[in-house]
DNA sequence: GCGAATCGTAACATTAATAGTTACATGAAA
DNA sequence: TTTCATGTAACTATTAATGTTACGATTCGC
């Protein structure tokens, strides 16, 4: 299956929204994305459900960040798209009957547990600031190399 | 996307063999795994080519494994089938020129690289004679219920 | 009010990845 | 020489993400 996109998506879209006085129009944040303003809208829906950005509708509306850069973090706009689930790999069945099966999964289970828990625990150490601050250290360093 | 479930067929299939000294048809193998014997030969095909299990054709012929269950771990099996990606979450795109999105993935793939350290060096403690041991508990454990 | 800009959303199409199926060739054993 | 088995190519089906089209609902500026 194609891989979910839209955790990295949304943060593009929110750091942009960070440094602009503005609403971005979902027709501008498409273009940034390289997608269709339609699936911005649909995603970053789901970011206005959970009280991240706010949308306005008609002239010199658009999409604007409603959120302390300093305290939201990648778990939340992964909370925030309904926790997709993480992984690529799964078991053959659920529930089996047969104890041998059990076994593997019980032991597949575990694993992917502790690698899900390390993952989310360090999206929840990643602020949005921390994201901007690592733009803007790469953006002056961009800057150095074109002089 | 779909889950690929290989990894969990494997195992299940690779466990039922070391129960037996016959070798296992794809036939059989299939039966227990509730699919179709040519997805068993297509799999199980990636271990033979990893030395795990060999197939023999023709009468009385099959699948049998030729490994010690003391060494192989779900890391050798992940391994032999062509260490497929484990995760169902990815940038939206590799290599972007927008800075902004660089930093972006720069922490994504931060993030996603010690989650997938921890699960390969988790896979790499679990041998085959370990969950054959879970699986022995379980039975006895079973039995021992319908008393 | 009218018209343009903009979001909201349903319905459908496309794409990508896994899994399943059909068909037939090849080889080994009874 | 027939039967049982794997080997493999080619095609189909399934599933989930993403993209597209179409149109309704709001809001702003005139």
């Amino acid at each position: 299956m194609k891989k979910d996109s839209r955790l990295s998506s949304v943060l593009h879209a929110i750091l942009h929204m960070a440094e602009q006085d503005k609403p971005m129009t979902s027709d501008v944040l498409a273009m940034c994305m390289k997608t269709n303003p339609v699936v911005v809208r649909r995603t970053m829906g789901l970011l206005r459900n959970a009280g991240l950005v706010t949308s306005e509708r008609g002239h010199s509306g658009g999409w604007r960040i409603c959120a302390d850069l300093n305290k939201v973090t990648l778990y939340d706009l992964h909370d925030a798209l309904g926790e997709p689930s993480i992984f690529a790999i799964g078991n053959r069945h659920e529930r089996p009957d047969c104890l041998v099966e059990q076994a593997v999964n019980a032991a597949l289970d575990d694993a992917f547990a502790d690698a899900q828990a390390l993952l989310i625990s360090r999206f929840k150490t990643v602020t949005l600031a921390k994201l901007a601050d690592d733009f803007a250290h790469r953006h002056a360093k961009y800057r150095q190399q074109k002089e």
